[in-house]
Parts: structure tokens; C-alpha cells; sequence
DNA sequence: TTGATATGCAACCAACTGGTTGTATGTTAG
DNA sequence: CTAACATACAACCAGTTGGTTGCATATCAA
């Protein structure tokens, strides 16, 4: 069906994570790397209720601040959190526009499919005239 | 706020992919894993629509058979599509029920920023009658 | 049986991941 | 200034990933 895959999209506005635009196989890749990792997960379920340093986040997982920073990157990367700094602090915030983006995406592959369940109805509904 | 967040739900199934039931961390790990790759969308997109067995997969993209059996075989872990014998073939379905499962996950998301602006809503909400 | 086709699987490899520790730098408190 | 705190970042390491090739097995066609 498809060969060159690799290359649908636009070119990458350099590997940030805009709010709007299409998303690069690239970046999509990135998004569903980031949600692929229970404590990532965890982190962006927190930040999107309420913000938190990477001191707090790291104060909760079983692991070396330096992993939850990296985390904390590789979700920043991926455009689901948002990083500001606040004198020696760094906020972390759940970006929900990314979330969102990623149903748009899925939304995507349930059209393919509800599609395949459409034309089978059409077949049906050329043999019996109520078929719902 | 969570720290046992590797133990929040039942145990393992058997690695293996039912199509109820609650999803474990390690399931929904590899579900976001196998979409965080293009080639792998790709098939799962395609396999939606019509089935295909994983010759007429191979030959649409530009890697070695074995390269697009072992992608199948991550799909298939992580109960993405589903293999059926048919003579020498195997052919490849796409499972639907997965992807909206994966929508349900992502509405779990939503909810939690939606009920941070519901509460917001609640605090204008005493200031003015008419918010919305 | 023979040959072509379709798949499965193991071994191998480079690159990436996810963790660690150590060190450097910037910021706040006394 | 000094000490404590918050972060950044580099180096390192084991395990995983995503690709390869080669070989074994099963099925279909003559």
C-alpha cells in the first residue's frame, strides 16, 4: 500500500514539538515512545492536574533524580510537558493539546476502520433494505 | 503522588493480549511501544482495512522479510493485529478493539485536565452566574 | 520427488534506552 | 562569602531494539 511512509509528512521544523501543524513520523514516533514507560506516564498524568518541580516528581519515583530529569526530557522532547524556569526551580506542566493530538491520530485509525465497517454495510444493505 | 505506579493493576494475563479485561503497565507499554515506530503503524493501518499476509506486507517496504515478520510479531505481542494460518500464508488483521483501547487510555487523560478546568469553571462559577 | 514459495527462528551487530554516579553551575538563605 | 539546594550534563553500563543473513521447515505446484 504504502513504501515511502517514512517521508508523508512536512519536513521537521527542527525537532521541537509546535502545538499546531502536522506531526512528522518522526515526532509521532517520539509521542508514542514517551507514553511507552509507566513512571513517564505517571508524570504526565501529574502535571496535567497540577505542575511540580523535577525535585517533587524525582521525591516520588524509586529512582535517581537524574533518571526522572531525563524523563522529564525525553516528555519535553516529545511536546507532552513543558519546562519553565522559576528562579532555581524548573516547572513541569502536562501539555493537553498533546494528548489531544495523539486521539486526533487514533481518531485517524478508527476512520479506516469504521470505513471497512461502512462499505460492508453498504454490501449488506444491497441485499436486505433495513439493515442497521 | 504515585510512587507503586508498576502495581496498579491485576497481574499479568500471561504477556499474551485479551481483548477485555484491564490493561497491565507492561501491556500498555509494549501497545505504545508498537505504535512508536512508522513501519508498524503503517501495518497496522493497512491491516484495518483489507488483510494481508506478511509477504504482501514485505514487499511494500524496503527492509528484509524477517525485518517485517519481527514488526508483525511486535504487533502481534502487543495484541495490535492477529495472525490466522491459512495454508503456507499467515494472514494479518488488524484488531480495532485495540485501538480503541488505547483511546480509552488517552481519555483517561483527558478527564484528569478536563476536571482542572471543570474546577476552574467551579471558581468563576462563584464569581459570575453566567461562565461558559 | 523436486522446486518454488511462505514462514519461523537463531545468531549477530550497531544504535538506542534507561538506569547509574560524579561533577559543574546557578540560586536561595544566612 | 558560604552552605545547601535544584538543576544540568557527561561518562559509563547492561539490556533492548531494529536491522541483517543464514538456515530449517512447511506447503503448494508439477
Amino acid at each position: 500500500m504504502i513504501i515511502g511512509h517514512q517521508a508523508r509528512t512536512t519536513a521537521e521544523p527542527g525537532t521541537g514539538a509546535p502545538s499546531t501543524a502536522e506531526l512528522t513520523d518522526a515526532e509521532v514516533d517520539r509521542l508514542f515512545r514517551a507514553l511507552a514507560d509507566a513512571t513517564r506516564r505517571d508524570i504526565v498524568r501529574r502535571t496535567l492536574t497540577s505542575e511540580a518541580t523535577i525535585s517533587e516528581l524525582a521525591g516520588d519515583y524509586d529512582m535517581s533524580f537524574a533518571a526522572v530529569q531525563k524523563h522529564v526530557t525525553a516528555l519535553e522532547a516529545a511536546g507532552l510537558v513543558v519546562k519553565e524556569s522559576r528562579g532555581r526551580e524548573r516547572i513541569v506542566r502536562g501539555v493537553p493539546e498533546r494528548i489531544e493530538r495523539i486521539q486526533d491520530l487514533l481518531r485517524g485509525f478508527e476512520e479506516i476502520w469504521r470505513g471497512r465497517i461502512g462499505r460492508m454495510d453498504a454490501l449488506f444493505a444491497e441485499d436486505s433494505p433495513t439493515t442497521g
